[in-house]
This record gives C-alpha cells, sequence and structure tokens, in this order.
DNA sequence: TACCTTGTACCATTATAAAGGTACAGATCT
DNA sequence: AGATCTGTACCTTTATAATGGTACAAGGTA
C-alpha cells in the first residue's frame, strides 16, 4: 500500500545530518496517521517549517525540533561517540 | 579542585531542556580541556553563540549543534518514547 | 603591583528561521 | 465532471539566530 506499511523501528538512529532527521520526522508522522496540518495544530509551529524540516531544506531550531519530538512522542538522547 | 574533576559519565540522556543541552555542551567542552575560544575556532561559530548556547540563554539551531557535537564527539540519537 | 586568560555583557548589523497567506498539482473520492 | 484532501511552491513580513566587535570582572601567574 505504502512504504510507510513495512515494519517499523521503535529506534532510530541519527549521525547528525539534517536529511535523515526530516525523513525521520515524516516517517514518524505518519505511523501515528497525523497530516502536516495536524501537526502543525498540535504543536503550534506553522505548516511551511514543519514541511521544510521534514523534507531537510531549512534548519530549524531547537525548540521547532522539542516541539515536534514531543508530539510524535520521540526523544532525543545524547551520547559520546564511540571510538573505532 | 573543580566540578569537572568528579567521574564523568559517558552518557547523558537529555529530555528536551535547553538548559539541560547546554550543561552537557560545557561539561563536555570542559572535560576535553577546551575553551569557547577554542570550540569557536575548531567550529567556525561565534564566541557569542556557543557561549549563549550553552548558558541556554538561546535557541540554537540544529546546524549550530550538529558542528558542536561533531567537535565535541558527540552523537545525537531518537527514539520512540517509552510509555509508563 | 602588573599581566594574561577566560567567560560574560553589551551593542549593532547581517543572515535567516518562522509565520501566514495564496495557489497549484496529484490523488481519491462521489 | 466536480469536490475534497494532502503536500509543496511561492511570496512577504516579522522575529530572532548568528556574527563580530569592544569592554569588563574574576581568577591565576610572574
Amino acid at each position: 500500500m505504502s512504504i510507510f506499511d513495512e515494519i517499523l523501528p521503535i529506534y532510530w538512529y541519527i549521525d547528525m545530518k539534517i536529511e535523515e532527521l526530516g525523513k525521520l520526522i515524516k516517517n514518524r508522522r505518519k505511523v501515528l496517521g497525523l497530516t502536516i496540518r495536524d501537526l502543525a495544530d498540535l504543536t503550534g509551529i506553522s505548516k511551511t517549517t514543519i514541511s521544510q524540516t521534514e523534507r531537510g531544506v531549512r534548519n530549524p531550531t531547537f525548540e521547532v525540533l522539542q516541539n515536534i519530538f514531543e508530539y510524535l512522542n520521540l526523544e532525543m538522547k545524547v551520547e559520546v561517540k564511540e571510538r573505532k
């Protein structure tokens, strides 16, 4: 039906690339069955900002990510990078 | 000698609060023995931005965090929040 | 006493994130 | 055909992040 019907991980790893972060947000939003308008209403963030953040065409602020993560039930962790 | 001589965790958890994120960055910078000027030179970010980000008095962009994390050898992970 | 380092305070300017509107294309309906 | 929904493409305006300079206070050192 769509790419979002595949088995979804409950854990994502982000290597600090803005495009990957956008894909993660869009994926998670779809999983929860929300539209961009829905998420905009929930967070109070404009649809423009959400759309562009999901596509990685803009550099969002921490506050924007904070709000989006809250309503997508996501949390961020920071670790010291392992040495290879 | 200072608060940074205590045993330091190799893992931090950030519950999306900008003040905590700032403390984490400052702590990590101190652990690596870097000054704000050092980090500014490494990342290309101004000392003003770094200082205010560490104190949580400003809302940094993702790009700024990306750069800081890179030179502090930190990485970000995103997880689905566990239900209580 | 200097002198140097570090971090913060303060300011003006520039760059750009965010908002909020309209319009449009594609898909999905009746 | 039309109507609706969704996401993107625009555009303008506003808010504010980021820069880069100076100055100053606290601390350490010679």
